[in-house]
DNA sequence: TAAATTTACGCAATCGATTCCGTTGCCTAT
DNA sequence: ATAGGCAACGGAATCGATTGCGTAAATTTA
């Protein structure tokens, strides 16, 4: 098989008797060019099969076009949600995505982190592994001046982009409602306090309590290492077998709150009568399982594309620009069955 | 904020005063280079934080260590496992992943085929949008040498490597299961015909009929655009009110076979004793639905590593290497409780 | 010991696009 | 008529890493 040669600027200004500088120019819609020059030297590229390329181009500007991102796990709903927003956002203006993943291992990350910038990308976006601690491996993309954007995970003793949800008011909304429930004891399956999601939303969780003249009981707050379904399994079993046994779960996501739905059915234990539940990100699985997973719903796409646009946003402006700026979106408490123990005043539409 | 200059590999030839082909040498371990001088090299390099440009040696090699990844939509559970393990394969091999997603639309894919020819990825990694028919746009990869795979959603007509399942044999697997829990009248939900794994999968759904003695009835056929829930919604319920209705459906996926489930138990009609039900991919979903749902497995990541391995391995290789072989992968029947009414000698194991 | 290798490195071209300085020709104002 | 201005383009350096070819010194071989 013979390999096609390829066409540079170079082929197309012999071919066209202009030099390299004209035809970069012109390709590039430069205004030092004329209208008729232009179009004749974009057809003649398009017919001779002209590509641009980036590397090229990419090297001589010093940067890529394109935006790194660096997270945990792509098949988790959320985060594959979240890359699809970044995807979309970056596409429509130009821009390519590179992905990394770092499988929550801090050495990933940081050999992951030396990846991305050895391809010179223009941005950053990063979820960070639930290892990391020390955050030295991200200076030198602020040293270069490269956006670099944390979002959902995101660090707290860092200068730098954030976009995140507000996971106070979320734990402290989805704990509230399980209150005006009629719940009297409330557990939380709580992830690693180190990082800043798992931390707020256990504190909305304890405020609420507080507020709401409910005891706060060590017992009935489980830290899970990987809040999976088979975690929560176990935990709930645990849960449902104490001689006091809580009557509501605020899980810190939807996984291990769908297992304790599935737990608690098999132990003859009736949702939400006997034990409310309500979980957290609205994956798919929340509104298949039954009783239908109340839950908090995260704009993981939207999160992306702000993501993405801070990025494309910070090239033009000047290096002064306040890195710190941080973006917080709402959440919003998706109520299904799971948690619905009074059957008042609502509309008894479908759980999805 | 002031911006650090890079460091080259011209810096560190200066300052430890080699030439910059030794320093690039011995960066490579080249093997004309002594021991202690790249050693010496590599620790000064490390100490004056240099970090190789990519761009620079991509655009000298032609070539970007860099895989192109082309699906319709990241946020389903079988591309984010699919990207996950072209991710995983390449990253070990000191490669990395450009993203783009089609949305399942035609022009989408040139544009995103052009945004990762000009990039000078490596190989390709592709998943025929829906809409797709011509392959013209992935004929410059080939005529320029560039490895394309072809996974899961193939073109038939386009000589290139391709990973797949056996979507046949899936397909009458299922049926066939269905049929030896004696479902009579088996509803088959079908995709776009012109999708190879469409295709193939109703064409064994269609073999174990005939094979198996029962008719085929066109009325139980249905054509989905897209598979979605809502739609898999409006068509249980049309088939669950004919007058003659089926007692088992073959669901090309897994969202809508679930959509049959919940609206089978919606209309009081008992899965699986009158209506049993199979599906396809084995979402998380499929183990979270009560009953849980019987399905086919399919090594999502598995194709992806593979893929990536093509890419991978077709470097070393010369240019009359067969692109057009196929890696056909097995799957799995799931047996979960939305097929199972025979209580046989299956041991009581839970369905997760 | 002279010749033949081998070891360890340097020179300079190269990849393709961009851009800072020009330069040329033509039009306009005075 | 001539200076000034502008439109339209060209020359050549540049980005950073790679590599074929060449060479001096060190080592081995005859």
């Amino acid at each position: 098989m013979k390999i096609k040669k390829e066409v540079t600027i170079y082929d197309l200004a012999k071919e066209l008797n202009y030099s390299p500088s004209t035809i970069s120019r012109a390709l590039n819609n430069h205004k030092s060019i004329s209208k008729k020059t232009i179009k004749l030297i974009k057809e003649a590229a398009e017919e001779m099969g002209y590509r641009p390329n980036n590397l090229a181009a990419g090297l001589r500007n010093n940067k890529s076009n394109t935006i790194g991102v660096l997270i945990s796990r792509i098949n988790r709903p959320f985060m594959a949600s979240l890359i699809s927003g970044i995807e979309e956002t970056a596409r429509k203006a130009g821009y390519n995505v590179l992905i990394s993943q770092s499988n929550d291992k801090y050495e990933n990350e940081i050999s992951n982190c030396n990846a991305l910038y050895d391809s010179r990308i223009t941005g950053l976006v990063v979820s960070l592994s639930m290892e990391t601690i020390d955050m030295g491996h991200f200076q030198k993309f602020i040293d270069k001046g490269i956006p670099t954007v944390f979002v959902d995970r995101v660090p707290d003793n860092f200068n730098s982009y954030k976009v995140v949800i507000d996971n106070y008011t979320a734990g402290y909304s989805a704990t509230k409602h399980l209150i005006e429930q009629g719940c009297k004891r409330i557990a939380h399956f709580a992830g690693a306090q180190h990082r800043n999601i798992y931390e707020e939303r256990k504190k909305g969780y304890l405020d609420a309590l507080r507020e709401n003249g409910l005891p706060i009981e060590e017992d009935l707050i489980i830290y899970f290492k990987t809040m999976s379904f088979e975690e929560g399994d176990k935990v709930t079993k645990k849960l449902l077998k104490m001689k006091n046994p809580p009557d509501g779960i605020f899980s810190a996501n939807d996984t291990a709150a769908v297992s304790a739905i599935m737990c608690a059915k098999k132990m003859g234990v009736n949702v939400p009568h006997e034990l409310a539940v309500i979980g957290f990100n609205d994956d798919p699985i929340a509104s298949i399982v039954q009783p239908s997973l109340s839950t908090v719903s995260h704009p993981a796409a939207k999160m992306g594309a702000i993501s993405a646009r801070r990025i494309l946003d910070h090239s033009g402006q000047n290096y002064d620009t306040d890195l710190s700026e941080i973006t917080v979106l709402g959440t919003e408490i998706i109520v299904r069955d799971s948690s619905l123990k009074k059957v008042h005043a609502l509309e008894s539409k479908p759980s999805r």
